[in-house]
DNA sequence: CTTACAGTTTACGTAAACGTTAGGTATTTA
DNA sequence: TAAATACCTAACGTTTACGTAAACTGTAAG
């Protein structure tokens, strides 16, 4: 049921499956590029929670490193992070199961509904660069010629 | 070169063109569902600058309302008001005009591949989400089940 | 004209999302 | 084994993006 996992030089074990490869708190931070302290408040707010080695120092697998993937991709959308811990399906504890299952679902489908306007914005704010870059182009015209013939 | 156009009863004169509609502050928040501070606090920061009436109160063209609305728009894509602020191309004073313009060009060009980017990312949470939808509705069928042959 | 409501500035308050520092423990390396 | 790192918790500090309250002024309605 144990697979070894190398870490710090010695042998460590954790859940199978998930045994292929795992880091120190600082090597994730250094491959997302953020800071450790961030990582660690993600957990106090409930959002990972890694395993840890007999002398208490965290451990992540590469499951681990996905949701911290996701999470940081739903703040380059602006969503709060209460809202990310929603999505993950993370909140709504004490309510029986099925209750639960609802919430999150209808939580998810009210979300799918913001990815498409979220489309729709992304499309605007091109359009709207690409204008600005337009008359950026078409004033700098401008400025070249009055410098060649004055 | 001025035209009417009315607020508060009287008949103000604003710059042309601009002078189709024009809105108080409060009326410009109820439409765009935001607070009055905010937006004062978005002129603090220099993102918009709107005429005031001859009582200093402020007047919004329609100029102004889509200026607001693209400012709204970066923020729910994580953009800060320092960022958007560059974006309008609003920063970088103090420059001779070539060189402002040739940075606003090269920064809403770094801004266009973070916007490709962004696409990319907004596909990767609409699946993330959908999958997420799916194992929510096979363990609600589970339940079912459960529920109707115990 | 006055009453009531909206708008103005100024200034302090606050929640979210971390940064930073202190004091102590684990791990790695010389 | 000692010294140098890296990690841990706990607590306070900081920045951003506003909220809120005070004290005053402009505008609309009776």
């Amino acid at each position: 049921m144990l697979r070894p996992c190398r870490l710090y030089g010695k042998i460590m074990y954790i859940e199978k499956q998930k045994s292929k490869e795992c880091w120190t708190i600082s090597e994730l931070a250094g491959q997302l590029d953020i800071s450790t302290r961030t990582i660690r408040f993600y957990e106090e707010k409930g959002l990972i929670s890694p395993e840890r080695t007999p002398g208490n120092q965290r451990i992540y697998t590469s499951r681990n490193r996905a949701r911290l993937k996701l999470i940081l991709r739903g703040k380059r959308f602006g969503f709060s992070l209460d809202e990310i811990s929603e999505m993950i399906g993370m909140a709504n504890a004490d309510m029986d199961e099925m209750e639960q299952i609802k919430k999150s679902f209808a939580f998810a489908s009210t979300k799918l509904k913001e990815i498409k306007l979220r489309r729709v914005e992304l499309d605007l704010l091109e359009q709207e660069i690409l204008s600005t870059m337009d008359k950026l182009k078409k004033r700098m015209e401008k400025l070249k010629k009055q410098e060649d013939s004055p």
